[in-house]
DNA sequence: AGCACGCCGACT
DNA sequence: GTCGGCGTGCTC
């Protein structure tokens, strides 16, 4: 008889062990699937462990194995062992967590039926002529490619800085056509935000590939195309897997290039569940893969302007940076132009020079972009005579004026109502939208480019608007973008998701509305993102080379900000140097390493009190190394009637900061019992918090 | 997390 | 008299 140690989805705090024992009659590979029955159900298990376990006589036996399913490989399980440490969750959750849902739920019989159907046979036969590298390669792309394979120490991390246009994709490409190339077993995990914003991405891989089997994944898959997507990538018939965050966990036995695209992009960072960063994952998951194969993984990271954790890694040496400083082609960035919106009078939406321009660029034929670039943004419904705005019953947080079916919409819980017809609170008749959507500035935009603006041939010009109120249904984010392609649009007006992936090759002149929100924002990584953003919005124009005279505009009444004179010589380095001295001053990230610790309960006196009593408890075990913040209310107090704060936690050594929270979260359970705490809902640790 | 057991309000 | 609310407790 054989006893096993079995991981199963046990929730993040129980009173569990991170594995349970059953028995088994037949010996098992660690890493096998298994059913094992936890309570009254039946449930997936990871067998972790072959230890004698003796203090508990009458342990049940396993229900059955998968057989047809190999077993996770050690890689693997190191990478779910780590991230379940370094993000104070149990073993089983994360380990559970990273399989495809369906396999937890199929029963044996659906499950043989689905191994049994033979894999479609691969088409593609034996020429693999995969390596269609018909274009050329600049000289600095060659170049980035030579010294990531060869000058590196193994496993080094490398970040691939290369600005908007300078040819990312092709060094992704080359690099995985030369890893597939080398070893006909090797797989490569390349890794985007968002799948849907990434179709061009996506074709071109497929494109290049075309023999190959790619596997994506991404949250938007069905169940079935989840199941199957793991499979391939399991078994490795698929070498190429494409995917986001979530395709991190992706079992694959041969890995051995891990590609991070736009690795800045905040999308990386999950934020439910195991709050973990699926970037700094990647760079674990290389390591970890290279100590546990023959072979060595390597890890690229890319972006145009990189999360300063990832410069400061470059700097300090510890990542390898390949540098693509030019754009294909020559193509120049725009220029910068910055609107002093502290000379037309306050209020004003739209800098008069910046009408002129895009007037200028509508008589030429040719495109603009107009984007918001902060949330919040949304229009409120305000009574002018009692000052009542139209907040939500159940959030801390106004709700939204929807024009097209007159309905408040509450964002961050649903909640939904006609709009009244008079003010509530005092009856008054005359209550307005303020604030400026995308709606609003869509309307006030085609009344400040006036009637008589007129495109060459003498039509009326077209502005459309691109956000998520117009792309909700399948299919109309590309239909819209088509059109702009098309040419049959004069300006693009939009929140920043039009900033992302897609060429607009005929945008000559590209304009943020409003800057300053970020400029001085509470959050320290705001300069970070507006710069990024900013960088990214301005790589939409002028792809094309002709179009020398593409620009830059940006409205803000802070026009002397260092910021903007980094971005108007396009000067990452220089934004960085500046923000990362900043830091090492205030002793923030990547100085410095943070957690927080949220509570929810019904009122905000008890999840504070609830925190409160957590600080205390964290007195003896902090120590000098880490610091503990009195609790405060979240930015976004209630949410759905449920109170909410925080509590941030720092340490100058990471270390110490895992090893104090490894003590202190299993004593926090402890204090749910105290009176003071009584109606507390939940409460969870954010390691590595990107949003304080 | 599920899924039980367990003790108090409005319904056929 | 039951159906069902969600508070507390357990799962190898």
């Amino acid at each position: 008889m054989h006893i096993l140690q079995v991981a199963v989805a046990a929730p993040a705090h129980s009173d569990l062990p991170p594995t349970l024992s059953y028995t088994s009659e037949r010996t098992l590979a660690i890493g096998s699937l298994v059913r094992v029955s936890l309570g009254k159900r039946e449930v997936l298990g990871i067998v972790w462990g072959d230890g004698e376990s003796n203090e508990n006589p009458k342990l049940k036996a396993i229900e059955g194995a998968l057989g047809e399913i190999a077993p996770l490989n050690a890689a693997w399980r190191a990478l779910i062992q780590f991230s379940a440490r370094y993000y104070q969750r149990s073993l089983g959750e994360v380990a559970l967590a990273a399989l495809p849902p369906q396999l937890r739920e199929l029963d044996a019989l659906q499950l043989a039926k689905r191994m049994k159907r033979k894999p479609k046979e691969d088409t593609g036969s034996d020429e693999k002529a995969n390596a269609t590298n018909s274009v050329a390669l600049s000289a600095e792309q060659s170049l980035a490619i030579e010294k990531f394979f060869s000058e590196k120490k193994a496993a080094q991390p490398a970040l691939l800085f290369g600005s908007t246009g300078s040819g990312k994709t092709e060094v992704y490409l080359r690099s995985v056509a030369r890893v597939l190339a080398e070893d006909e077993t090797a797989q490569v995990l390349i890794m985007v935000p968002e799948i849907n914003l990434t179709p061009q991405l996506q074709s071109r891989f497929t494109e290049r590939f075309a023999a190959e089997q790619i596997a994506t994944m991404h949250s938007g898959m069905t169940p079935a195309q989840r199941l199957k997507a793991w499979l391939l990538a399991h078994s490795g018939q698929a070498r190429i897997i494409l995917g986001t965050r979530m395709s991190i966990f992706a079992s694959m036995p041969n890995l051995r290039l891990i590609v991070v695209d736009e690795e800045h992009d905040a999308s990386y960072k999950s934020q439910d569940g195991a709050r973990h960063s699926a970037r700094d994952l990647a760079v674990m998951r290389a390591k970890l893969e290279t100590e546990h194969n023959e072979k060595p993984c390597n890890v690229m990271l890319g972006s145009a302007t990189p999360s300063l954790e990832t410069w400061q890694a470059c700097e300090a040496g510890r990542y390898q940076r390949l540098e693509m400083p030019s754009r294909i082609g020559n193509a120049l960035l725009p220029k910068l132009k910055l609107a002093d919106m502290r000379l037309p009078p306050r209020g004003t939406l739209f800098a008069p020079q910046l009408i002129a321009v895009l007037q200028e660029r509508i008589a030429r034929g040719e495109q603009s972009l107009v984007f918001l670039n902060r949330r919040g943004y949304a229009p409120v419904l305000a009574c002018d005579a009692c000052g009542w705005k139209c907040e939500c019953p159940h959030c801390s947080a106004y709700r939204v004026f929807h024009k097209s079916d007159r309905t408040l919409r509450c964002h961050h819980c649903g909640h939904t109502e006609r709009v009244p017809r008079a003010c509530p609170e005092c009856g008054n008749m005359d209550i307005q939208p303020v604030g400026r959507g995308t709606q609003k500035i869509e309307e006030q935009l085609a009344v400040a480019l006036g009637e008589d603006a007129k495109r060459p041939d003498g039509s009326p010009i077209i502005i459309r608007r691109i956000d998520a109120d117009t792309t909700k249904h399948k299919g109309e984010l590309e239909a819209q973008l088509a059109q702009v392609h098309a040419g049959d649009v004069d300006v693009l007006v939009g929140t920043q998701m039009i900033t992302k992936g897609h060429d607009f090759r005929r945008i000559t002149l590209v304009a943020a509305i409003d800057a300053d929100a970020a400029l001085f924002s509470s959050d320290f990584r705001a300069p970070e993102r507006l710069f990024a953003l900013l960088m990214q919005a301005a790589g939409r124009a002028g792809r094309d080379a002709g179009s020398a005279a593409s620009q830059m505009w940006v409205q803000t009444r802070h026009p002397d900000h260092p910021l903007f004179a980094a971005l108007a010589k396009h000067d990452y380095a220089g934004f960085a140097k500046q923000q990362l001295k900043e830091r090492t001053q205030a002793q923030l990230p990547p100085f410095s390493y943070q957690a927080l610790l949220r509570a929810e309960a019904r009122t905000q006196v008890v999840a504070q009190a609830f925190l409160q009593a957590a600080q205390e408890a964290a007195g003896d075990l902090a120590g000098e190394q880490v610091v503990a913040f009195p609790p405060v209310p979240m930015s976004m107090q209630r949410v759905a009637d449920v109170e909410r704060a925080q509590m941030l936690l720092e340490s100058p050594s990471r270390v110490a900061l895992q090893n104090f929270l490894s003590q202190w979260l299993p004593q926090l359970r402890a204090l749910r019992s105290l009176p003071q705490c009584k109606g507390l809902i939940r409460f969870a640790v954010d390691v590595d918090p990107l949003l304080i």
